[in-house]
DNA sequence: GCTCTGACTGAACACGTGTTTAGCATTAAA
DNA sequence: TTTAATGCTAAACACGTGTTCAGTCAGAGC
């Protein structure tokens, strides 16, 4: 959780209140605002940090931080792939930085990719304790489902919630709370059931593109 | 397909051009680049237009029209929930108008929001015949399914495509089929056999929030 | 012939943006 | 005390934006 410092420098205080801007209005937010919500001038911005862009930057690795700092201190309780999720939405501390990263995913920044590429090394390792443990079904290609399934859900989210914005954009539990009321029974049950009743389209599939993905932790095709 | 006339009015020409602008560079294209395109100056776009936004209106609403009557030209092609995806995918003539989708998806725009709301609505059916036909499990709710499997399948696409931009923005088709290459595999695998082995997830949920979504096609949950 | 209307343009306007500049304090060093 | 440096600001600059204005040109109607 990591309570920043009781007497932050003037330099923090306008990345931190960037961080929140960026987060709310995306990274089209005006120095201008930016500075006001610091209680300070538009030049003083850029003389802590040379450009607009290189304050995007900064930020960036902030957030960056952050997040690590935050799985180290939740590793236990990530015990699902919906885990980081949950954990924030919980937190409205973390509400910024949620927002912050859907923004950097909307714009293809570097913080959305990275924050992805970890999501998903963060699957891959809870969908192979799942099959360990006999609750969850192995995949023709181990990588390419975390992969999916990690796109899916944070795709899905975002798609949600540029089509629904919140009334109040720093909700983010709230948001996160709303997108899982409408899409968590039908997750699950995709998730558990599928909806093929037959093998037909897959099999298809594989015998139109016949190359085995090199994974090879796959179920026995009669299965 | 329905070819535009050989000699368009200027107003058109400014009009398509201000459709392949937005699609190729979001709504932030400025009216000096439509202009040129269209080999006109930006007096004239307002003159004919009034505003750059009821410029963005009728473009919304000629590509509006342009996916209905696509829609009616092809209904009989449209058997599966990917069929519009595959249509545009396939026709390059389509490509300004999926790109055009796309960037109203990112814009939470009109165009976005009514190509879903269509899109839900076919898979709707879709997912029915498919019921009354064997090929699709029921679900404890259709409605939410169809929305989750059309919000997931687009929402996807979105940020798969913010995540690794194309280089050449206009080949639409390049990019569905790239996204295709790797999702797939794990999307159909994911629709076959889902990832749970157990109900335990689907059932726990249900126990928790026991309201039985109005839908009644529901298999017996001992099944 | 004239006039009027509509398509069309070059130049300018108003405004919001990121950034620069010159200068004001306040503090620390010499 | 003087000097230098730092934190900070008001004002302006340069630029891109959507839009307006005054005016030109071509064609239709009389």
């Amino acid at each position: 959780m990591r309570s920043a410092p009781a007497d932050p420098t003037t330099r923090e205080r306008i990345r931190d209140a960037a961080v929140v801007r960026f987060a709310r209005d995306g990274f089209g937010a005006s120095v201008r605002s930016i500075a006001t919500d610091a209680g300070v001038s538009p030049a003083l911005v850029i003389h802590h940090f040379g450009s607009k862009d290189e304050l995007h930057a900064e930020c960036d690795e902030r957030v960056l931080a952050e997040i690590r700092a935050a799985k180290n201190e939740t590793i236990d309780e990530l015990a699902s792939g919906q885990g980081i999720l949950h954990r924030f939405a919980a937190a409205d501390e973390y509400a910024p930085m949620l927002g912050y990263v859907l923004r950097s995913l909307q714009d293809g920044g570097p913080v959305g990719r990275t924050f992805i590429e970890q999501m998903i090394e963060d699957a891959v390792g809870y969908t192979k304790h799942g099959i360990e443990a006999g609750l969850i079904k192995p995949s023709l290609d181990e990588t390419a489902r975390a992969r999916y399934l990690v796109l899916s859900a944070l795709g899905t989210l975002m798609l949600e919630l540029t089509l629904n914005p919140p009334k109040d954009p720093r909700d983010i539990s709230g948001m996160v709370r709303g997108f899982l009321s409408t899409s968590y029974l039908p997750m699950i049950e995709l998730y558990t059931q599928g909806v093929f009743t037959t093998r037909r389209m897959l099999d298809e599939y594989l015998l139109y593109v016949p190359d085995p993905p090199q994974d090879a932790a796959t179920e026995p095709p009669s299965a």
